[in-house]
DNA sequence: TTCTCTATTGCGTGCCGCGCAATTATTTAC
DNA sequence: GTAAATAATTGCGCGGCACGCAATAGAGAA
């Protein structure tokens, strides 16, 4: 076929144009050739290749001098345009690799995000007004490649491979319920008294239905069976902030009702595994400047944040 | 130099854009290798060089998807518009090598030119209506490539090299005098007689200001003192017709004179060495069809033109 | 004329990109 | 849940091609 005829040739057509243009503005091989520091040598055959490939003379040759054919001549004019093309087109490219510019798609757990991420995006995007930012919340951990997902925020233990992440906090979860709640419960002494309690559990929590808990050395797994189950957090903490039993729920999230007393931790002895908050991007040996502007960001901000950094609680909080 | 580090990379840039344009339409390495001809390995090599080369990703990969990243999309809207460049201008160059079009700058003696040039040119003009014709009479050998001459018509013995010539028609020349000038000028019956004679001289004649005629294997060269020294053929011409003296001169400039006897040959017995008229062009391993088809039409216009081809002449003459 | 510079070509070498096959990982099927 | 199939990647060895060098040839300049 004529695409097999041609990919034998078109290899280096580019170096070919590049050698002919040269050639063509100043009607001079030996010096087109200092030019590309090349060897005359090397340049006339280029030349001929080019001429081979095309089926034209570009140029008209005597042994010492050279002129244009009139395909060279309109050839001439068109492989400057695409010369350049080329060069707008690798110089756009590779700005891309250096500013953070275009669309960055996000997706982090809907709680995080409500709460903390549209904090500070504002900053963020008044720091790198050339990025629009896609915000896409959901707790699912959804396929950054399918989706087109440039940066998501993860909590919990991670297992993706092919991934990039980079830890900004850690993530200290409790078990929490309102005062109220508790007044007209049954007594909640040891984990095992959670089967008899109401409990909120957060679908996508790693796990199935059950909690893990751990006091020293001393860890125990208790079954549950939810009276409420959902995929929002923030939904699990608005229904245990009006009773409705004991959540597993993330201190950035409770961080304010535990101050307030709105919230009271339950089974404080026992401590629920400790994971983190992770940005995480895809691996690339060119990772977007916009990723990596970005994850900066994150991490710088979090490193700020007292929310996520005492396990237990104090007084701080400045936005 | 930058130049000097890319010029490592960019030569088999045009490949590598095609290998990324055929993967960004399919988002699939190996569907795209498939329609290359290549092999995935080969194909995922140039997407990596080309992003290697450009500093970006220009796509995101699992080990089963791929997707493009902001850089590739914008890299792929241009590089496909650079690769419609590049085929239309191989195709306008190539379409060249295959159509008559353009300028065609043609070099011819004066003489030759108007007598004859002039009349077959219309045809040819027609049936090559993208062509343009420049004519440039002259006697004078000009040199082709610094004048940017496409084919010149050349009489007599040829020299160049780097140059392919066709042959035309036979050249043949008489010496001519007009019965008037014989009837009142001496004697004309031998070469020598030549030296007292009125001769009217070619400026450009090979050999200087002398005749070289022949008669079976005997060759003399005679040396003029020329009453008229004049580098247009056809002045000659029409001063041998005024009676100025004799001139030596090709049957296709006097043929008409000589069938209705205005001019008559001298010193018939003697012969002029016979010449050729040929059309020459720059050797070139690719010869614009312009220039083919213009020497086709000269060889086969004049092989149907009588004036050339009988060294005596008849009376046959058509347009 | 001689000298210099230019374009070309033959020859040898080195590099680079390719194909093949193994590896890894993810999707699909059962 | 396991297994099979497909897709992308990587290590390895080879082959081809373009380059450099040097010699040839021709054209212009002094």
């Amino acid at each position: 076929m004529s695409t097999e005829m041609l990919t034998q040739l078109d290899n280096d057509r580019i170096a070919l144009m590049r050698a002919f243009v040269e050639s063509a503005r100043r009607l001079n091989f030996a010096a087109a050739a200092r030019e590309l520091n090349l060897t005359p040598s090397a340049l006339g055959r280029r030349i001929q290749r080019l001429e081979a490939y095309l089926g034209v003379a570009l140029f008209v040759r005597s042994t010492r001098r050279v002129a244009l054919t009139d395909a060279g001549s309109l050839y001439w004019r068109q492989s400057e345009e695409i010369l350049s093309a080329i060069a707008a087109a690798d110089a756009m490219a590779s700005s891309l690799g250096d500013r953070p510019t275009g669309l960055l798609r996000i997706s982090a757990p809907a709680s995080f995000g409500r709460l903390y991420l549209s904090r500070v995006l504002p900053t963020f995007l008044r720091q790198n007004p050339e990025l629009r930012v896609d915000l896409m919340y959901g707790d699912q951990n959804v396929d950054l490649i399918g989706s087109r997902v440039d940066v998501a925020v993860r909590i919990g233990r991670l297992e993706d491979s092919g991934l990039v992440a980079r830890r900004l906090a850690r993530n200290v979860r409790r078990l929490v319920a309102a005062p109220d709640y508790l007044a007209s419960s049954p007594a909640l002494r040891a984990p095992q008294d959670l089967r008899a309690q109401r409990t909120l559990h957060f679908s996508y929590l790693r796990g199935g239905e059950a909690w893990t808990l751990q006091r020293d050395e001393e860890v125990v797994r208790v079954p549950l069976v939810p009276a409420l189950r959902c995929n929002d957090a923030l939904a699990l903490y608005e229904a245990a902030l009006a009773g409705q039993g004991v959540a597993l729920l993330a201190d950035f999230i409770t961080r304010n009702s535990l101050d307030d007393g709105r919230l009271v931790p339950v089974l404080d002895d026992w401590q629920v595994p400790e994971t983190g908050i992770y940005a995480v991007y895809p691996a690339s040996d060119f990772v977007p400047s916009k990723i990596r502007v970005f994850v900066d960001f994150l991490v710088s901000a979090f490193s700020r944040e007292a929310a996520f950094a005492p396990p237990q609680f104090s007084s701080t909080g400045s936005a």
